[in-house]
DNA sequence: TTTT
DNA sequence: TTTT
């Protein structure tokens, strides 16, 4: 069923690049959105986002994005309830992303952000071949001169 | 930030109308929404979603939305860390809902919905007077003889 | 870059499979999409927004809607002008959908959609195994047991 | 009927504030979004998509967005279509545009985006008090002590 | 706490 | 656990 958001914010910290035991690439970072309305307090307020990539996209994320680098995120909401050794229940509320794209340049001068590319760079690196929508999109282009409609 | 999210998926229980103590109408209700894919052992995984709407979009979804309906949202995510009285630390995830709207048709027949009205009726009760985005867009109408371009 | 659309409406028409030279599956088709207010002079406004499905999408929605159908479209907006035989300057907006749901349920009695499925159908029928984010997902359930954090 | 489309891309064109008879402020401009994968013949594809933003939207817009900058914008698809004075067949696919949000942060030195605020700047300028769903927002802050479940 |  |  439909499930999509789209999210821009900071980065709280590095993203690291994980497998699974099947040498799946798997990164998990946490995503600062702060909201358009202060609280009653006249304090700003912010959710902190829970994101979750694999693949390509974990592996593009690893090695561009940085702690404090403003992403945009786009996937699906995913909510899980479990209790945890103490009796407690918690709940975990993950984005699992499919997209991920900068959102600021390449800081000039301070080369805070390292390798990372700005804008200009090859942002199709986040969806990653065996990722497959996008070889819809591909396709388009590749057979634009024999549409049958 | 850009904070947006649409969902699909069927009410767990009927929403309850609910004040503040200044009058503002709110009701909460909790969307199931499946994934596309099943788990690894076959069953079906479905995400429960905790949804809240303000003012005249609560009093539009305690009117016409029910107990197994389905509807679509479109909203904002907000997560909340809290810690309960046992020092348990519980996260809420809820997407507060800007617009609500019918999924699915009027059942023929059993009249389970109740007086809900089907795709016909009119869906723009649910976007209140008061809440603007809209008016814009009434706008647009209102003044499409003037149009500076 | 960032480039979104969900859209609900009913298909215009019956849409119709196609191949491309090299055989890839693809059908096109208009959604009517009210919008929330009427314009001035009181009467429904409608946007009629043309869809491209590729591959398993396109079979899927080829196989189950049908004119009247009410269905939820996700995708990409795609502009393209032209100049028509004439020298007439053309535009063509398409949203490309990467999925397609259902948006109602299956009309009762009338057998309206033929064998259109209603919600209790294989909905994931939509996302065919070649299309590639989903993997992503399915993965997460295969590998539950096994996540490196 | 829900319809909402999020975009990032570049503004090819400064904005320019404009007024209709009864004086609401509205501008238009048209943004570059590029497209993740190149055509057949190995060339950037990119959408140019037209947006039109009314009140304190097109203010905010038009104060701080110059040609070049980059651009989120949600809203809502609108096609028109129409017969020019030669009687050819136009159409035309516009974004109403609830929300826009800065893309990039202001760029350091060159001083190019004038007095453009980065993201520190009050972002939520581009949602206008008149402009509704916002004030849901705000009261949830204001009402927190008193929530009635 | 869960919907079809 | 939090980012600018």
């Amino acid at each position: 069923m439909l499930n999509r958001i789209v999210l821009m914010g900071r980065l709280t910290r590095d993203p690291e690049l994980r497998r699974t035991g099947s040498g799946t690439a798997v990164t998990s970072f946490s995503l600062a959105v702060d909201r358009d309305f202060k609280s009653q307090s006249g304090e700003k307020e912010t959710d902190f986002i829970d994101i979750v990539a694999w693949r390509s996209t974990a592996e593009f994320v690893s090695k561009y994005f940085t702690k404090g680098r403003m992403a945009v995120v786009e996937g699906r909401l995913q909510i899980r309830d479990w209790t945890d050794r103490d009796g407690g229940k918690r709940r975990s509320a993950e984005v699992i992303a499919d997209n991920v794209y900068f959102g600021d340049s390449k800081r000039d001068g301070g080369g805070d952000y390292g390798s990372a590319p700005a804008y200009g760079a090859p942002s199709y690196a986040a969806s990653a071949p065996e990722r497959g929508g996008q070889s819809d999109f591909a396709e388009i282009g590749e057979e634009d001169g024999e549409l049958p409609f």
